[in-house]
Formats: structure tokens, C-alpha cells, sequence
DNA sequence: GTCAATACTGAGACTCGGTATCAGGACGGC
DNA sequence: GCCGTCCTGATACCGAGTCTCAGTATTGAC
């Protein structure tokens, strides 16, 4: 899969350049299927300047072609983003996987948590922490 | 309110020594009432190592007498923990203000969410982030 | 096609939050 | 009082991210 055709019309429909800078690092995110550190990316495009990298995540990130990861330990990964729309996240502590999840229920109670305590909402974030199937099959008990 | 009672016994029940900086940052703590960086206790405390700090918030983070709060932009505030047990947060992005809630009906989406994807849940973060009633009034239009 | 305005880039210095190291000091048990 | 352990402060260090600035690419206008 190369540069994600919807995320280079997204990027030119907004009105941001699609560069050659740009284009590479959708790629090197489109050939890495797992939550990533700037760091790796940085590896994988040795030609591009750090600066650059960061200054592009933080464009996908603002185009939600990315998203960010926070983990449990306070470090941040980030990964492409396949629903696009507002979700969820499951990470798994021993292997780094992360599963998105959208549930209305969740965004439900939430809401009314917040109203409850007179709050206008304007955001939130759930991550829930834990291990995957894979990762439990591997290690039955902890 | 100096020196946090409970916080100070329950320090020692767990075999940590109650030594004068620890006391000086828990005193500190108890002196701020809103969300606050180590830099601004850093401040408040000239006598007492920067490391030091460090390594007593880290302490009651385990104790569960402090809390990290994480905040939209990705910086970090601390706040001294009122329910002491596992809760959510409610962060005003005006005024920096933190409101701590527990909603068992939250907490049980959220398990079912788990459960349904396989995982085994092992922590969650909960962060709702908008603005609280009194900057509500103060600016009623966004 | 070329020109000017603007967006973007890369290098590198810098900031900020946090950790590691290490020598010295304070406790606590005996 | 002595010894082992825990704790401390200073300082160096680290990683993630931002800022600056001069140079380059791109685009739109003509």
C-alpha cells in the first residue's frame, strides 16, 4: 500500500501542499502496521529532517489521518487511523498493539457525566490498558 | 491544612521514612488547590533538590495521594487525589480546574468493551475535557 | 516562461519534563 | 556507637517536541 490515496486528497483539499517530504512520511506510515514512535520514522527516512517529521505528524494529526496514543507509562506512539471519525483505544501493555473502538454507549455516559457536573464537553479520551487475546494465549496467567 | 494527616501515616505504614522534604512537599501539596506542575512546586520548595520533588510525587503517585492528570495539548498537572480510589477527570481548558468523578456505570461500558474485543483490562484513563460551569458564565458564548 | 509571494524544508539550538548516577547525610536497629 | 539501609541534592543526561532562520520548492499572476 503506498501514501494512502484518500490522506493525499485530504491533505490537497484542505489546501496544504502535497510535497515530496509529505508523501514520504505517508508511506513509511502506510508500510508500518503498528503504532510508531517519531524515532522510527525518523529511521525509516533518514533524508527527511526531524523537524519536518514532527511538523507533518502533527498536520496528520490535526487532519485525523493520525492519531496519537498515550501510554500508560506517560510515552506517546502514534498510529494511522482507520475509522478517522472519533474513537477509542485498546493497548496492549506486552506487545504494543492497539485496537481502536467506537462505542455510543461509552460517548453516552460520558456525556452525561459532564452534564451532571454542569460541564460543557468539548473533548475527552478513553484508553483502556490491558492485554490483547494474542498476548493472553502467550502468557495465560499473570 | 498542614501536612495532610492520613497521607503522612500512610507514608509511614508503607515503610517509608517520613523525612523533612517529603514533609516539606506534602505540606506544599496541601497548600495548592488547584492542579499544579513540578516546576511550581519546585518554586515553592527552593531548599529542596529537584530530583527529590520528582521522587516524592512519583512516591504518592503510588500511594495513590497524588494524581497525574493529563492534559489535551499533552503537558501533565499533578493534583492531590480527594477520593484516594480509582476515579475519572473533568478538566476545564480555561481555567485549569479539575473536577475528579466515579461512575460505576462507566467504569462497567467500558469493561464490556474489553470484554467483547477479548482483552483483558488491566487500567484505564478517563479524561473529559470542556470548560467548567463558572467559565461557562463568565463566557457563556464560544 | 518568468517573477514574486508564500509555503515548506532541514539543520541545529533550545526547552521542558523526567531519569540516572553518585557521593554524602540521616535513620533505625542492635 | 556502629553498621546497613534509605534518602537526599547536585549534576549530567535523555527523549520528545518546538523555535529559528536561511534556503528551496511551489503556486498563481501576468
Amino acid at each position: 500500500m503506498s501514501a494512502l490515496p484518500d490522506s493525499t486528497e485530504r491533505l490537497e483539499d484542505t489546501g496544504y501542499r502535497l510535497t515530496a517530504p509529505r508523501r514520504a512520511v505517508l508511506d513509511a506510515i502506510s508500510g508500518i502496521n503498528r503504532p510508531f514512535t517519531i524515532e522510527e520514522l525518523n529511521e525509516r527516512l533518514p533524508n527527511i529532517g526531524r523537524a519536518t517529521v514532527f511538523r507533518t505528524i502533527k498536520l496528520l494529526q490535526e487532519l485525523e489521518i493520525v492519531c496519537r496514543v498515550p501510554l500508560e507509562d506517560g510515552g506517546v506512539r502514534y498510529e494511522r487511523s482507520r475509522s478517522g471519525a472519533h474513537h477509542h483505544h485498546l493497548i496492549c501493555s506486552p506487545c504494543g498493539s492497539v485496537t481502536e473502538f467506537i462505542d455510543p454507549a461509552l460517548d453516552a455516559a460520558i456525556e452525561q457525566n459532564a452534564a451532571s457536573a454542569g460541564f460543557a464537553i468539548e473533548g475527552h479520551s478513553v484508553e483502556l490498558y490491558g492485554r490483547c487475546a494474542p498476548c493472553q494465549q502467550a502468557a495465560p496467567a499473570s
